[in-house]
DNA sequence: GTAGGGTTAG
């Protein structure tokens, strides 16, 4: 009887809804048998299996007789239930209220709940009374080990286990390459997968995306490129949606295209993940229409699709469309998360919306429960400040309940010259000059307001203060990108082969924009040198350097596209305006923060930023 | 005496 029951409640499991499983259960009850172990033991894992965690706990409790079977189960339902805690929290219960004994099974789930926990000292603890236990030769609780200690950080310790395992499996090998991938030790990581025997897609994709979170996206594209020439089947769109979110990180729209293309072909174009990495590559590689198509085209939108397209809109300064979806979004029923809010309330900041904005972040609050966090109050911020609510925003920045660093009061001090306000300016200033500098562009902040003042004796300690920090710009490159050829520019008179050309066309340009009205900003030279010389050190700006090139080399009438990693800079800004109508093209920069549009003597950024 | 339970990438 026992046996035709288990095989039924096998089937079961397999079974996509929990009915026939309730029903058998109902069928045990009746006939008494809900008191042999292997029975209800089966039974919290099919609850489990279909995400009924309160019945799998229900039925553990009513148990007379627990073994460690159902000990092994009810602590898998919880770290499957997501409930890591409540793993924890019950287990001493094994010994007290059970007297049992954890064997490599419960084991093997604790370490489960710690990795999820992030507990790498309870883990350790763990580790220990394994060793102790007649189960220290399990390779799978060993594997799990390792597990734990990648996911702590603790890639060492892994490795050590990891050696201690004798017979390895393809999952022992996947965490290992993992923790070193993801902690951006990509020898030792692609070291370990040369080891490998039988390498598998599960193998590369840990060794790619764990690449690529832990920023090493070139290494990890070459890998990519690498896995496909050794023949491995993309049987899995995961490693693609990881692909993507690395061409999305270097704003390289050409790579995202073709992956987009083997996306196509391998047919995973309906797979939510990849449709959400195809929005956010496109929107982040500055091509936002792409964005929009892509996501029309994901026919299931979950939050993810939604939040991407509304921080990609508002990031492109369409704060209009991106405010308009929002409320689609709230049509189809779906909840905003924290990162929709920070999408929306910095929309909100592009087109001066301050009730709105302020609405929505009272809505986040009471409509949503969500907390926000720094980078809400930080938008909040900057939409005070570039409406010139000021006394608003100095209120908020001594109010919010987060430490707040050094790029933020920057922010509001360059809101105050913009806004004429001198005395907070002052006020700011001398609060930045307690905080400590480091960003050299603050120094510059800081002088320009002192000097504002006519506050010379400070405008000097700042001199001096950065000397004695010895202030280091980092190098500002920008890169534009010609269909597959990116040709990357470093700030000063550059060594390139088309140096003369280039040369002759930002004079011709120079000498277009200054009839039209364009005076050169020197404020934003940081060296102490002459007007002269200043005006020199912007003409050589990366920005510009690209443009020029991309206007040399590029399709004509095409849309010219520089990724900078630093902030644009005030002066360039303003030239790269005059240079867009002058010559008619389109020209996007995404720089450190945010995207600019130039576009008919215009910048999608309203000029703040 | 047997069943029943464990580990990998967003």
């Amino acid at each position: 009887m026992h046996h035709h029951l288990l095989q039924s409640l096998r089937l079961c499991a397999t079974s996509s809804n929990p009915f026939p499983g309730k029903t058998l259960h109902a069928h045990i009850l009746k006939l008494g048998l809900d008191q042999y172990g292997a029975l209800p033991n089966t039974l919290i894992s099919i609850y489990s299996k279909h995400g009924l965690i309160k019945d799998a706990h229900h039925l553990f409790d009513e148990m007379p007789q627990r073994d460690p079977v159902s000990w092994a189960s009810i602590l898998t339902a919880f770290n499957r239930a997501n409930l890591p805690n409540r793993s924890i929290s019950i287990f001493p219960n094994m010994f007290v209220h059970d007297c049992l004994q954890p064997d490599h099974f419960v084991f093997a789930s604790l370490l489960n709940s710690c990795a999820a926990l992030n507990a790498l000292h309870l883990g350790r603890q763990v580790h220990a009374q394994f060793v102790l236990s007649a189960f220290s030769s399990d390779d799978i609780t060993k594997s799990s080990l390792v597990d734990m200690y990648v996911k702590c950080g603790a890639v060492d310790i892994a490795r050590a286990v990891f050696d201690t395992i004798c017979l390895k499996n393809s999952v022992s090998w996947t965490a290992m390459i993992s923790g070193y991938a993801r902690s951006g030790r990509k020898l030792e990581a692609v070291e370990i997968l040369r080891d490998m025997k039988v390498q598998s897609l599960f193998s590369w994709t840990a060794l790619v995306s764990g690449l690529i979170q832990s920023g090493h996206f070139v290494s990890a594209l070459r890998l990519f490129v690498e896995m496909k020439q050794e023949g491995i089947k993309i049987v899995d769109p995961f490693i693609l949606s990881s692909v993507l979110g690395a061409s999305a990180n270097l704003a390289a729209l050409e790579l995202g295209k073709q992956v987009h293309c083997l996306v196509t072909k391998l047919g995973f174009e309906s797979s939510l993940y990849v449709c959400n990495a195809l929005i956010d590559m496109y929107a982040k590689c500055s091509d936002i229409i792409a964005a929009k198509i892509a996501f029309r085209y994901t026919i299931k939108k979950d939050v993810v699709s939604w939040t991407s397209i509304i921080v990609g809109l508002a990031q492109h300064g369409k704060a209009k469309e991106a405010l308009a979806l929002y409320d689609d979004m709230i049509l189809t029923g779906l909840k905003p998360n924290e990162v929709t809010f920070v999408g929306l309330i910095y929309a909100c900041s592009h087109v001066g919306l301050v009730n709105t904005g302020r609405d929505l972040f009272k809505s986040m609050v009471d409509d949503y429960g969500l907390n926000p966090n720094l980078q809400h109050y930080t938008c909040l911020l900057d939409l005070y400040s570039r409406s010139g609510y000021l006394d608003e925003a100095e209120n908020l920045l001594n109010t919010m309940p987060f430490e707040v660093d050094e790029a933020v009061w920057a922010s509001l001090l360059s809101a105050c010259k913009r806004f004429g306000k001198t005395q907070m300016g002052i006020r700011v200033a001398d609060r930045l000059m307690g905080l400590g500098v480091e960003d050299p562009s603050t120094y510059i902040l800081l002088s320009n307001a002192y000097a504002g003042a006519s506050m010379w004796e400070n405008v000097a300690k700042v001199r001096k203060l950065m000397v004695v920090t010895d202030v280091k710009k980092e190098p500002g490159y920008s890169c534009v990108h010609l269909g597959k050829e990116t040709e990357v520019f470093y700030a000063g008179e550059t060594g390139h082969p088309m140096k003369n050309e280039m040369r002759v066309l930002l004079e011709d340009l120079d000498e277009e924009m200054r009839k039209r009205g364009y005076v050169p900003d020197v404020s934003y030279v940081l060296h102490d040198m002459g007007k002269q010389e200043k005006e020199n050190q912007l003409f050589w700006h990366s920005e510009r350097l690209a443009v020029a090139y991309g206007l040399l080399n590029g399709v004509p009438g095409s849309v010219i596209r520089v990724v900078k990693n630093l902030r644009v800079c005030g002066d360039c800004h303003t030239v790269l305006k005059f240079i867009c109508s002058i010559v008619g093209r389109e020209i996007v920069v995404r720089d450190a923060s945010r995207f600019h549009h130039f576009k008919d003597g215009k910048c999608s950024c309203s000029d703040f930023w």
